[in-house]
DNA sequence: TGCTCATATGAATACTTCTTCAAATGAGCG
DNA sequence: CGCTCATTTGAAGAAGTATTCATATGAGCA
């Protein structure tokens, strides 16, 4: 048993516990982390995503090209605009969104390079392969 | 207009479309990719994989450590267990979990790498930052 | 001005997903 | 064998999220 936080709870290996909680990101930054991933969750705004990979795209190029509605389309844009993973830029009747974040952009990288031909980069310590 | 899958749709610039639509993947991928996402999208989840990045755990370590109870860090195991993210070894009564994909291991190094020192790595083509 | 088109928005429904509590499993130990 | 402890599981409730349809905004154009 340990003491953390004032609470009193079961613990094994008690200077580990200490010494990763010690190394444990803010609360603040492990939620707009997470966050980050949730946007990253649905297929449909990776789709988007990765559309705009190598460029700006207007809305309706943008529902031809992942397969969904405009409506969709607009609203999941609204959602990574609200995060600035994405910006909108006007022209005329139209809007262009284009990708913003590069943190996002490395992510979607590491992501597909994966998926193509799935090779370990980084095994574990321990791990002979 | 173009004929996409055998619907009409309204397309500005179609070569563009098609092109990226020829390099969008698969469809199973896309899923695949947007369920590990998924998986790092919880706060929870993300403590507990951070917590396994420099070696295994038992389960109330990983509570202690994450400040969740045992039996949500159960339920969390449980769903990264059924993704092949983690594995689990038993000793005595005690479960001892373990990162078991190197893939997930690169996404969480580069986020953690980001929330501690925000630095762009690949700004967008067009950018001169 | 009035019409059409591209996008945006709102509201409603259906769908996941997280958390908690209670109880079960199954190992160690007297 | 019966008790305790670590973990797992199930079920239920609450909360968040996605998709759709209908409508609004606002630019271009006759």
């Amino acid at each position: 048993m340990a003491v953390i936080d004032g609470c009193t709870v079961r613990v094994v290996d008690a200077p580990r516990v200490a010494a990763v909680r010690e190394r444990m990101p803010a609360a603040d930054d492990l939620a707009g982390t997470a966050e980050v991933f949730g946007l990253l969750s649905d297929p449909g705004r990776l789709r988007l995503l990765l559309a705009l990979l190598d460029g700006e795209l207007c809305v309706c190029d943008l529902a031809a090209v992942t397969g969904q509605s405009e409506s969709a389309v607009s609203h999941a844009l609204r959602l990574l605009r609200a995060h600035r993973v994405v910006t909108s830029r006007r022209a005329g009747r139209m809007a262009y969104y284009r990708l913003e974040d590069a943190h996002v952009r490395m992510l979607l990288d590491l992501a597909m390079a994966h998926t193509e031909h799935t090779l370990p980069v980084r095994p574990e310590p321990g791990a002979d392969a």
